[in-house]
DNA sequence: ACATGCATTTCGCAT
DNA sequence: ATGCGAAGTGCATGT
């Protein structure tokens, strides 16, 4: 038995539901009318409506509308969750230390709870992100520009690890900075640091260079300013 | 008829219910055995396992697993969700331009299927944040440092907006970043970003006071090097 | 649409 | 635990 589902419970049916939910480390969802109040690192408050609650077997909790990718309220991995009854109403609470922060959701209706078990061993497999792009680079350094030739990933410097520090056909040491997406100030500004960091500590001068799919104007006079140049990569 | 469970339907009544979710504006959840494959920005392939699936009127995707606060896949809000059957099997597909971006859920088995209308105008209440934190400064300047008083928010840059930049006892110019949490190397830069833009716009000496909880050694040494002050401020 | 920065960012990795 | 940066970041706001 993988789901099972119970259409408008009472407040004490339901409790006790999420709680062996809980207990059985399965899935559960709630579908009701419910207000939401969370207190940590910010606070909130949530008046009634319709939403879809789930508690994940890790101590995760999610509130979500019928909009956005993003939930209304939240709690991460790690909080313990409880069921109890407040005015012949379910309520289910979240806690956390570190920091300290507290979800209470409180139902005047539950519409529809369902406890689900969850088998899944498989790994996500992506591609395409920023590593992806530095063995890409690493391959073909020439991407970067002609005769660049990669000596460190990762590269730690007192305010930062850089992506790549390479040397140029001249014999100068070179940041490399690489993005897969279209660049702003922050990343011209993250360039910068690094460039200023390890002409600090090498007492050398040092060139940077920008690597991205395209870059804002903004990014561009700061890259001038600073005497840092970029260079496009398509994705 | 606020909620409707269906638990075990085969490839062609889930598709029906749905679709017919998708047309009703409802809110669709399935928990079921399934593959994922998404591409667009990036590209990934996730194997069989049992996951949450959400379908929401506004058009936005979530794949949850039993883990974590993020879902494994997703589609952001605006996207056009469709339900086909495949070799007797449900699948979801959502699509989206600029960028293009497609997911394709496969289910192996649907173990439940649910509709959910969702009635739900209440706004988020949420205080804590950064703004709050500026009201605050904006109402008592001297947390800041003792004669500062703000001049502009927001003050548009070349490179971005300071958060508060006003004038001290002395009558230089100063630039104010504020973060509601401990800060390191980025908020650094960012206020290194303003002061330099300041300074060259002006062609005047211009201060930088970084405001925040705390603050990580690395970003210590960017501040000491380019000549920035630390003012340390409870949220 | 693009630019920019906040976010209860979350998450992973390294120290 | 903290430091640091990536993320398919999402999201609001201003232009």
């Amino acid at each position: 038995m993988k789901a099972r589902t119970v259409e408008r419970p009472g407040g004490p049916d339901a409790a006790a539901a999420v709680a062996a939910g809980i207990a059985d480390e399965a899935l559960v969802t709630l579908f009701g009318r419910c207000e939401v109040v969370y207190d940590g690192r910010a606070s909130s408050y949530l008046g009634p409506g319709d939403r879809l609650v789930v508690l994940k077997p890790d101590g995760t909790l999610l509130v979500h509308r019928g909009e956005q990718r993003t939930p209304v309220n939240w709690q991460p991995p790690g909080s313990a969750h409880t069921a109890s009854v407040h005015d012949d109403c379910l309520v289910v609470t979240s806690e956390r230390e570190t920091p300290t922060e507290r979800i209470d959701v409180t139902f005047e209706t539950v519409y529809s709870l369902s406890v689900f078990d969850v088998e899944d061993e498989e790994a996500l497999e992506l591609s395409g992100t920023e590593a992806d792009l530095r063995e890409r680079v690493l391959d073909e350094p020439e991407l970067v520009e002609p005769g660049f030739s990669p000596d460190e990933t990762e590269r730690a410097t007192d305010v930062g690890a850089a992506d790549i520090v390479g040397t140029d056909e001249a014999g100068r040491t070179v940041v490399v900075e690489l993005k897969r997406r279209r660049v702003g100030p922050t990343a011209a500004g993250q360039l910068a640091r690094y460039v200023d960091a390890l002409a600090r500590e090498t007492d050398e001068d040092v060139r940077g260079i920008l690597v991205a799919p395209s870059i804002t104007d903004g990014a561009r006079r700061l890259l001038d300013e600073e005497g840092l140049t970029f260079q496009r990569l398509e994705p």
